[in-house]
DNA sequence: TTAGTCAATTCAAAAAGTGAAGTGACTTCT
DNA sequence: AGAAGTCACTTCACTTTTTGAATTGACTAA
């Protein structure tokens, strides 16, 4: 099976992975929320050839995480904006920037975040909305649903 | 630039990407947080190349991201575990499932997630540690440091 | 002995990414 | 008015990565 089937998988993690698992729109994401919004900008900035980034936008184009916007008529000129959908990804960036700090950096953070309504730099982290503790891989546990532990027994046992 | 220059970015999701912003990593990721250990399941499990699937095992496992662990000597055979590092990405493949689950999925999510400090099915999300709400891309504004402010200038400028 | 398991490696073909150059619709400078 | 510059791409030759099938090698179990 090739990365083109990813699509298709049943679970949600094979899913997202194909629509912004890469290197490059990963880093377009980022510059997406720190509020890069025309080609030349990502071009530069991402260091990504000009081939990659015009058919990554059009991906992202396509899925509905970002849309062009015109803001020009004359010379015909628009710029790269984030859906909701696009927007929603922001804990994935978050997530994976404080992993970044965590684990690969020897210096202070490039990028911090601050948080608008209580106006503190701040280190977002998940919690569990039931009992309100922080939550990590230690005190989590996966729970397979019925189909998808079928589809999975199914192929362990295949050929 | 290539690919291979991002882990000498300035910006930490730019490094971290260029260790586990690719699709086949996401799903080995997956696979080792559903409890999968093992080559072959890796192998059916992802349904990817046994040549690919080495080499990103190989990969993660220089990064720190996984360990191998020998549980038997005759024959040699070993299983991969995350290493702390490897656990802290949790984050991520949850954040990265919620926004699969919510954007690209019909179904019920085939895999859901327990806490099991209070032992209940649950949707994690970010909060800010300060105020404690609830936090995501609308309430949030990235600071840029100083020197990676200079640095994305001098880019923004250059030929 | 033969088949089977596990953890890979090898190899040729196909697909994806890279870097430089080019295009076209404009605007600004002189 | 002509030349140079900007922006948003596309094209193309080349390199690197991925794919999928086959093979290896160390063992075990029937």
């Amino acid at each position: 099976m090739s990365r083109s089937d990813l699509p298709s998988h049943t679970c949600t993690i094979a899913r997202a992975s194909a629509q912004v698992g890469d290197e490059w729109t990963l880093l377009i994401m980022r510059e997406l929320f720190l509020g890069t919004r025309r080609f030349d900008d990502f071009l530069r900035l991402t260091s990504m050839s000009s081939h990659l980034l015009s058919q990554r936008l059009r991906k992202l184009e396509t899925q509905g995480v970002i849309r062009r916007e015109p803001y020009s008529e004359r010379p015909p000129r628009h710029e790269y904006r984030l859906t909701e959908k696009g927007l929603d990804l922001w804990t994935v960036i978050i997530a994976l920037k404080q992993w970044g700090d965590r684990w690969l950096s020897t210096e202070d953070t490039p990028v911090q975040i601050m948080h608008k309504v209580c106006g503190n730099v701040v280190r977002p982290h998940m919690i569990c909305p039931d009992c309100g503790e922080r939550m990590g891989a230690h005190d989590a546990e996966a729970k397979i649903s019925e189909p998808f532990q079928m589809e999975r027994q199914a192929v362990r046992r295949a050929p």
